[in-house]
DNA sequence: GCCAACGTTGGC
DNA sequence: GCCAACGTTGGC
């Protein structure tokens, strides 16, 4: 069992919208240190930060759960989706992507201000590179926000 | 909207 | 393989 950052803008896909779909494909990761966790590492059952960045405030607000391992991305060879590729084929698959179930909401959101406040989690890769948005989560750190979080898991 | 930090591209 | 230029992310 692993742990794992999902970063999504709520404004593109947000809790909500996962909550309303069931399940959700995590398409539209184009970045490699990013695809090569969804297409190795992350694995069915393993839980999921659910984390809204550029909203107000910024932080985790979620638990989700990993459905299907990884497989390729289909919307990099759809040229009209939001995230076309055309270096990318069904023959040879640049992009991954993964499933995720929603799980439960934080009763207490945490925000991005609230975890660097901590510091146990300032070795977490969210506060030491802001950019990666698929990103490991120690079983401590998960455990520790959710607990902040108000939930049992 | 600004800008710092990070990633990617491409010329050489 | 280096690195400058460019592009993107995301906090504020």
């Amino acid at each position: 069992m692993q742990y794992w950052l999902f970063k999504t803008e709520p404004g593109s896909y947000s809790w909500d919208d996962l909550l309303e779909d069931g399940v959700a494909e995590w398409d539209g990761v184009r970045n490699y240190t990013a695809r090569n966790y969804l297409r190795a590492q992350v694995k069915v059952g393993d839980l999921v930060l659910f984390y809204h960045s550029n909203a107000n405030p910024s932080g985790v607000i979620a638990v989700a759960r990993v459905v299907r391992d990884g497989y390729p991305d289909n919307t990099a060879w759809e040229l009209d989706s939001d995230h076309p590729d055309p270096r990318s084929t069904p023959d040879k698959p640049l992009w991954y992507m993964v499933d995720i179930e929603p799980v439960r909401a934080l009763t207490e959101p945490l925000s991005l201000q609230a975890i660097k406040a901590i510091p146990d989690l300032a070795d977490m890769v969210l506060v030491k590179n802001a950019r990666l948005s698929v990103q490991p989560v120690t079983r401590t750190e998960f455990e520790m926000i959710v607990a902040l979080g108000g939930i049992d898991i």
